[in-house]
DNA sequence: ATCATTATCGTACATTTGTACAATACGTCA
DNA sequence: TGACGTATTGTACAAATGTACGATAATGAT
């Protein structure tokens, strides 16, 4: 059967569920830390989140000791395609190259990530 | 002065604005017309949507007849580039590249697209 | 002028989202 | 084993979002 269709992400669950993703999994208390400073929420504010993401499917937990260890329960790489997909469908109706070209253009890209980029498009076939 | 920071824009109207955008201007009628099939939408929700996109800034309307025209009050590279920003802040802590290279690999690229981004990261210097 | 047509406006409303306090439970250390 | 310090739960609540009905107003044809 195909991964059944989560329910949407919210601009606010998605930074947290990032979070998970970068800690691998994580206690409230982990991912506060983690929050970028330009982003500061309450401790129960965060815990509310995975507790939504939790529900929708996106996270588990296991009880350690006292605290609860979040982890996600979503392949990564399935809830990015989807979440990407959905924001180029309402952005760009659905065609990724202006996004690529835009990004392209706007971001300030280090010498190493450049010759990342050079070297994937030039791999491929023309 | 730098271009005051308008409210953010909601999913549907991310959507509605890009109709928009597309049209150049247009009427409520006009812009269900476009609206996908995927899509559908009654009449009365598109108006919705066009008003509050008018009320946050991003358009104006003039009065053509009977008929509304709603055009583009704000620059729409502007919009992208903080749109876009915020979503790569949300889901990949503001670092693009993964995102490119996402797109890079998940997209069916035509070929003629495929030659436009394969020119473009060849020119840019090593 | 009147009627049918079609648009807009005002209003509504259930959900979701963002944010968080207060109360309770759980572990730990003395 | 009792107190202390955290962690979790329950609950709350205003604002935003998605969606749309009913009433009203403007237009064009007759």
């Amino acid at each position: 059967m195909s991964p059944k269709r989560l329910p949407a992400l919210s601009p606010a669950e998605t930074e947290i569920l990032r979070l998970i993703w970068l800690l691998g999994k994580g206690t409230v208390q982990q991912v506060c830390d983690k929050l970028p400073r330009r982003r500061r929420i309450a401790y129960a504010t965060v815990q509310t989140l995975l507790r939504r993401l939790e529900k929708k499917g996106y996270l588990t937990h296991a009880s350690q000791g006292k605290a609860h260890v979040f982890s996600p329960a979503a392949k990564r790489e399935e809830v990015i395609k989807r979440t990407v997909g959905d924001f180029v469908d309402r952005l760009f109706g659905g065609d990724p190259v202006p996004l690529m070209l835009h990004l392209a253009d706007h971001s300030k890209l280090d010498a190493d990530n450049l010759k990342r980029l050079k070297k994937f498009f030039a791999k491929e076939k023309p």
